[in-house]
DNA sequence: CTTTTCCATTAACATATATCAAGAAGCCAG
DNA sequence: CTGGCTTCTTGATATATGTTAATGGAAAAG
């Protein structure tokens, strides 16, 4: 079960002691969410950062009624209302789950505890906020100097798991487009 | 000189010894640049992060001859094309200062070797990740839930200093709109 | 299976915002 | 001062993209 989180901190912290893990492995909590449910909501605090055991999570904000997804996480990947996670305060976005998944869950107390009681986890505390960082930087530059066409290419060539699994609607609120706007596009990309 | 920077990361790591403090502060480098010069050029890896002791700066992109700013720093505050700098890969936007401005420059070698010698500042590079990651995730926030109008809204009501020290055509493009509709949106709003 | 719901496509139309072009205003340099 | 940059404003026009609405197919639910 936790072979994967396991081996995601190792790479983080290289020298990580089996003690030190065995305080990490403690403190996280294993979580199933059924399809369609929520692991977070819009105006509540986040609760924790959430490692994808199995399955596909989803962030989005929600104007006028309207979803704006921002974010996928499958297998082996986290995902986090990480601003409302750092500063406990209300989540701008929600979080849930497109297929049934198993979430490894790392709450916020338990993640100061670790903090204060093995500094080690600073490090790859760092790293994760630096990922983080590097994710939503680059997803950025992507809706500034991209083409809606371009963007949604940018997605073919590197992110096809999502072509895959997510509904066309919601990739097309993904690259900042209405879902006709993407059918209009698929359409010119096939000539 | 070093005042504001020792007391920034003071706020970061409240126990920093004194002797602590002496290794960051003989890393330092303090550079001093002329309004309208480069600090990192879109393309090349980014040297340093850079604290802004006097002067104003910012970051910016190049889309087809034109520049679009995703973020500005004044005294006191922190600027990096941050992604560059922490993966030393070409980097997608230039930095420039819009004033004479001095700089104090933690350069990353320096920074790599606090890292591995001094584990505590750990501690600071995870903070200082985080509060960029917040920074960029609020600003992601605004482009895509608030209309032009609440946007520049938004620096009247929180980054007044903007308004005064830099110049409309740059705010406009720094909101994600033209020049010319911003005019159109202050007009309207002066009503 | 059959029914319902969800999703993608397409077309006609609407509109926000960009672009182009010109002039006015402010500001710096000689 | 005065002439030249730079920046801001304003108007006319263009266009990319959104909106609304209808259709058909696919997937889920019963």
């Amino acid at each position: 079960m936790f072979d994967g989180i396991r081996q995601y901190y190792q790479e983080l912290i290289p020298k990580l002691s089996d003690e030190e893990w065995l305080q990490l492995e403690n403190r996280l909590v294993i979580e199933s969410y059924p399809k369609g449910s929520l692991v977070c909501r819009e105006g509540e605090n986040c609760k924790g950062v959430y490692y994808i055991h199995k399955g596909l999570a989803r962030l989005y904000y929600t104007v006028d009624g309207r979803e704006i997804c921002t974010g996928f996480a499958k297998e082996g990947e986290y995902l986090s209302e990480y601003d409302s996670f750092l500063t406990q305060s209300p989540a701008s976005q929600s979080m849930d789950v497109l297929e049934d998944t198993i979430i490894i869950n790392l709450p916020y107390e338990k993640m100061q505890d670790l903090y204060r009681n093995y500094p080690i986890y600073n490090q790859a505390g760092r790293k994760i906020a630096e990922g983080l960082f590097i994710l939503i930087s680059r997803y950025n530059t992507r809706l500034l100097t991209l083409s809606p066409e371009d963007r949604y290419q940018y997605i073919i060539d590197n992110q096809y798991h999502l072509i895959q699994r997510v509904p066309q609607y919601m990739l097309a609120s993904f690259i900042g487009i209405s879902p006709e706007h993407l059918s209009r596009i698929r359409k010119k990309m096939i000539r």
